[in-house]
Formats: C-alpha cells, sequence, structure tokens
DNA sequence: TCCCCGCGCGCAAGCGTTTGCATTCTGCAG
DNA sequence: CTGCAGAATGCAAACGCTTGCGCGCGGGGA
C-alpha cells in the first residue's frame, strides 16, 4: 500500500510536503500541490490513521461498549451513534459487554488498548471496578440508557418517572381504577424510577397503591406471561396494566390472549419501548416510545464536547419518551370500564 | 498513559524485556518475569494497539460496511460478526455505507485509512467502482447478503432460489393452486433468485405461471400493501401469497385484514425473513428465516481464512433458510382451499 | 584448563506520520 | 550592490512498539 514516501518520489517533493498538502497545513506552491495530487491519484495513496495517530496521540475513533444481544434496539442506537460520529469525523469501534462484568471489563480494556479517544458505554449490572479503571486511565466515557446516580460522569438516557407517571394518568383519565403494573429487573435504575413514576401517577390519579398489582422482577417475554398471570389471579382483578419493557408487553398480550381477554376491552395494555409489531398487531399497542436515535446522538455529542473541553462537570440528560396512543389502552371505547 | 518504557524503567529492565514477556515471544527469566508483571500492575498499562501496528503491519481489526438503516437484521449480524471476531481476537470497525455509492465509497475508505486487515461489505445497490478500488488495493473483502455472480470475491448469503420453491411446494402440498408471489426491488440479485424459486416451484407443483399473479418491485410496507392490493383485483384470485421480504409480509397483512380477509383461512400468506414479531400476530406468520446469525460467523470466518492464504479460488457460500411453521399459511385447517 | 553452547538480556533499526526548525531562493528597498 | 523579508520547501526528531542481532556469563565435555 502507498506510503507517503512513494508519492513524495513521484512528485518529486520531501514527504513533509505530501503531508502538508494533505492535510492543508501550510502554504504550498499550486503547482507543487498539483504535481502531489496527481501523484496521489496515480498511487491510489490512502493516509495512514494508524501511523498518524502515533504521532499525534488521538484516533479519532470512539468505543461503543454495550451488550450486542440485550439491547432491543441496538439496530437504531447504532446507526444513530455511528451517524453522529461520522459527521464529526469519528469512527465507531464496537465492544461486547455481554451484559457481564467480565466482558465489560475486557470490552474497555480492548477499545482502550486500541485507544479510542472515548467511550460509550452501557454498564453492565454487578459492576463498578470497571468504572473506576475508566476514571483512573482518564479516558472519557459516557454512560448510555442505565443511568446512575452514583457516578461522576456524563450520562444520557430515558426519563423514566414523568413519563410513567404519565402512563398511569392516561389509563386513569380514561376511567381505570385498578391498575397494575409488571415491573423490570429489579438491579435496573431505570426500574426503580419506573415503579416510582407508577406510585407517583397513582398519587396524582387519586389512587392507593396496592402491592398486589405490582409484579414482576423480570425482562423476558416469559416473565410477561407470569407476570401478568399472577396479577389475573388476584381478588379485585385489574382492568389496566403497564408493562415495563417490551418483551414483556409481548408475553402480557399473550396471556391475556389466552386467557380469553380482550385486549382494549376486558384489559388495558401499555407498554414502555416502542417496539416494531406494536403497530401490527390488533389491538395495536399503546406505548411509550424511547427516543432511542436522540439518546445515541446525544451520547455522542456529550463525549466530544467532553473531549473538548476535560474538566467541566458531568451532565446527565434524560431524554422524555413520547406517548404512542393505539389501541390496546382502550381510550376509543365509549363504555369504559366501571 | 502509560508506556512500555514506564514499565522497564520500574522493573529495571529494557523495553524488549517488557515486550517479550508481554507477548510471551521469548524465555525470560521468572524473576525478571514477575517484575515486569508487577511493574506493568502498578502502571496499569494497557499495550498500545496503535504502535504496535504500526511495526507489524496488521491491526487485527476488520471493518464492518453496510447500511445500517437498511439491513432489518443488523443487530443480529453486528452480534454474531462480533461475537466471532472478537473469538479471534479481532476488533469490528463500524462504517455505514448509506446504501448509496457515495457513502460505500467513504465508508470504505474510512476502513482503509484505518488500514483494517479485511472488510466485510454489504455492496451498495448501482456500486462497482468500490469493489474494483478495494480489488486494487487488496484489502480482504467478503460480500455479505448481496451475492453476486460476477465479482470474484468470498462471499456469504442467504440461499434464495430452492428455498423460495420450498414456499411454493408447502403452499401446493396444502392444496392451493392459485399462488401469488410479490417480489422484492428489481436491482437485488435476490428478489431475481426467489422469482426464479418461485417459478421453479410452481413448475415442481405442475402449476402454470401467470404474471397476473408476480406483483412487486419493493420494498417497504408500503409497497406490500399496493402490491397485495393489486393481487386481490385479478380475475381468479389467488389463494395464497408469498412475500419478498418482511416489511412487505406486515403490509400484505394489513392489507388483507383490510379487505376482511381471514388470514389462513381465506387466503394464506407465507413470507421471506423471520420477523420478531411473527410468533405475536393472530394469526402468526409462516416464514423462511434466513440464517443471519450464521451467515455471519461465515462471512467473518471466510475472511480470516483469506487473511492466512491471500490465493485460493474465492468460495461463495450460500445458507439455507429454515421454514417456520406457524398458522398463517393453513395448513392446519382440515378444509383445503377447492 | 579450555572451548563451546545455551540461556537471558539489551541495542537499535525501523514502521509512516507530524511538525518545529532550518535552508534556499526571489525580489525589492536602501 | 548589499541586505532582508517572505515564500516555498526540506530535515530530522519523535510517537511506542517489535524483532534481528549480538554480548556476557556460567557450566559441562574433552
Amino acid at each position: 500500500m502507498a506510503t507517503m514516501e512513494d508519492v513524495a518520489k513521484i512528485a518529486g517533493v520531501s514527504i513533509s510536503t505530501v503531508s502538508h498538502v494533505v492535510n492543508e497545513t501550510r502554504a504550498v506552491a499550486v503547482s507543487t500541490r498539483a504535481r502531489v495530487m496527481a501523484a496521489i491519484e496515480s498511487t491510489g495513496y490512502t493516509g495512514n490513521a494508524i501511523a498518524r495517530s502515533l504521532v499525534t496521540g488521538g484516533t479519532k475513533s470512539i468505543g461503543v461498549a454495550m451488550s450486542l444481544l440485550a439491547n432491543p434496539h441496538l439496530a437504531e442506537l447504532i446507526h444513530a451513534i455511528e451517524a453522529e460520529a461520522t459527521a464529526a469525523g469519528y469512527t465507531v469501534l464496537l465492544g461486547d459487554t455481554l451484559d457481564s462484568p467480565d466482558g465489560e471489563r475486557d470490552a474497555v480494556r480492548k477499545l482502550q488498548a486500541r485507544r479510542v479517544d472515548g467511550m460509550l458505554l452501557t454498564p453492565a449490572p454487578g459492576d463498578t471496578t470497571t468504572l473506576d479503571q475508566l476514571a483512573r486511565t482518564g479516558v472519557p466515557a459516557v454512560l448510555v440508557d442505565r443511568v446512575s446516580h452514583k457516578v461522576k460522569l456524563d450520562q444520557v438516557g430515558p426519563e423514566n418517572i414523568q413519563s410513567t407517571s404519565a402512563l398511569v394518568s392516561h389509563l386513569a383519565t380514561a376511567g381505570h381504577r385498578r391498575i397494575a403494573f409488571i415491573s423490570g429487573v429489579e438491579w435496573m435504575v431505570a426500574s426503580e424510577e419506573r415503579t416510582l413514576g407508577y406510585r407517583l401517577g397513582l398519587g396524582r390519579a387519586g389512587l392507593r397503591w396496592d402491592s398486589n398489582l405490582v409484579a414482576g422482577g423480570g425482562a423476558s417475554h416469559e416473565d410477561g406471561v407470569l407476570a401478568l398471570r399472577r396479577l389475573l389471579t388476584v381478588p379485585e382483578r385489574p382492568t389496566a396494566v403497564i408493562t415495563g419493557n417490551g418483551a414483556m408487553t409481548a408475553g402480557a398480550v399473550r396471556e391475556a390472549t389466552a386467557h380469553g381477554l380482550k385486549i382494549g376491552m376486558d384489559l388495558a395494555i401499555v407498554g414502555h419501548d416502542e417496539v416494531e409489531w406494536a403497530e401490527l398487531v390488533t389491538p395495536s399497542i399503546t406505548t411509550m416510545a424511547h427516543p432511542v436515535d436522540e439518546i445515541g446522538r446525544t451520547a455522542v455529542r456529550l463525549l466530544l464536547d467532553r473531549l473538548n473541553d476535560r474538566e467541566h462537570a458531568p451532565r446527565t440528560v434524560l431524554l422524555p419518551p413520547r406517548l404512542v396512543h393505539r389501541e390496546s389502552c382502550g381510550c376509543d371505547r365509549t363504555d369504559a370500564p366501571e
């Protein structure tokens, strides 16, 4: 592969001149520039980012460390990140955390060895050491999706409390008084926050908290099935249920159907996370759509900001989900329950 | 960030010794090794892949250039690629082709500048020059998903002809005689192949080709809607329809429902591409599931093989989709149509 | 006692750039 | 004619690592 030296030789100049025309970093006589350009063209020269990085100390690349399996919106998120990064002249390197502390450690190490200028990280559960390691080595990082209070890093994720509260309000306005909640896994801050939002929403609607109406502690389709099954056994059956994530929404829908319940009629279901199929099933599912694209772009921007100024205080950006109103909440029915 | 020199100084050895203990590339006295290890630990030294690459000439990284938007199975594919690459000690760099020749050119250039050892590429339509450029610079590449006969590169993608034929056979066996086909966009080889498979399947089932039963030339949900709408206007209505991709399947399902047709009863629908919601809708959709994971892993393996031996003849691997039998084909009905 | 061999290490030359510091040359003011 | 300011370009050091080559030393066979 052609090097600057090859180009320089052909153009009859020194490699420093070649460098300067490539980077437009000092004035070069037009005739010389033309010769160099021609030489570049003829050799098919492509700058060597490796060598460049070695001397400049930067790589113009950012690492993305997250669980490539666990994230349901991975494709959209990656796309947003890549687009924003590319626009700023950065390249994206991937590292799979496998959603485990060990995997996370390895992924971060690998990315650090490649000297990424900064990293986007969705921390694995049970972590801590990796974040410290990150801080120690001073590699700028921003946490994505799983926001935590006890960390002094830039972060971006969905707003959970107000949005879940809004979901409750929506159902309450439609006349529901027995509103259940299928919560996510306990260790996730998002789950806590959504539970909090659920509680808040109940309060605002003048409804009482009933621990019988809260099920969950899972994340999978199956967890949704089991949770709804349990909820349907409580004395005064709920007339509406809010689910904690997309997969559990699907499970709840399935289980409700299996029980012969007409969704939107006998039981209203609204979920967190917009999912591709929400529009396609009958009835279509009302959901809180997370601003995935916006989260990805914001994450990159926060990172680039920090790259420019390492000293400013860490920022936490919470992006509000958007209510996508469809049929499963049963709002378009004329006869509200009870 | 700590360098080998720092480590060497602390351990009281030369940097070459440090290098050799890190890479286990020559015998080092146990006591020395211990001192070096301790020094590494205390400095938090992480090898500098940049510097390493510069001297070794390899980066232990592969580039993935595809449309991050257009690929419906991106998440699974990326995951498979990353996993297989990581297992072999490689890192994945991303490049979005935007599904356009220009975007493709830029993505490939960028990846080349970063000196990836090889690339995985899903060529954009209307391309050609990029592939040539790739060949000229001698960067090993394997084409993913969009296989083409007229190219002398390693390739991997889904098998289309036999699988589509199988879909026709499946419907024919169930008693259908008027089987329609909603084809994909014309410029994709896969579309041609599926159309060919459709034709082949008809032949095998002893059915006649009827151009009225072929609609399409699109890829979106909307295209599916329009295609089915047209098909429902033909004199002798089809009793079954095969769709060319996931989005069009959704469109067809929607349009059929809008016409009051009971899917699986009045009209059988089977689709290409497994989609997340196929299982969730009622009736669930019978599809040909593409072996996405296997495609990704195979792509990486082909690339690594070529990295080891640049001379062998290019291989094309076609992976057969798997029929996921569900309800929308209506096979479980006792009364077959006609 | 002498040689030779093998073990354990260090030296230094690159790898392809960037960039501060010359150096050359031209033209024009003094 | 001398001097000097620019303009245009070249030189060479560094970036952090890998690796071929060579050196010193201690022990065993002759």
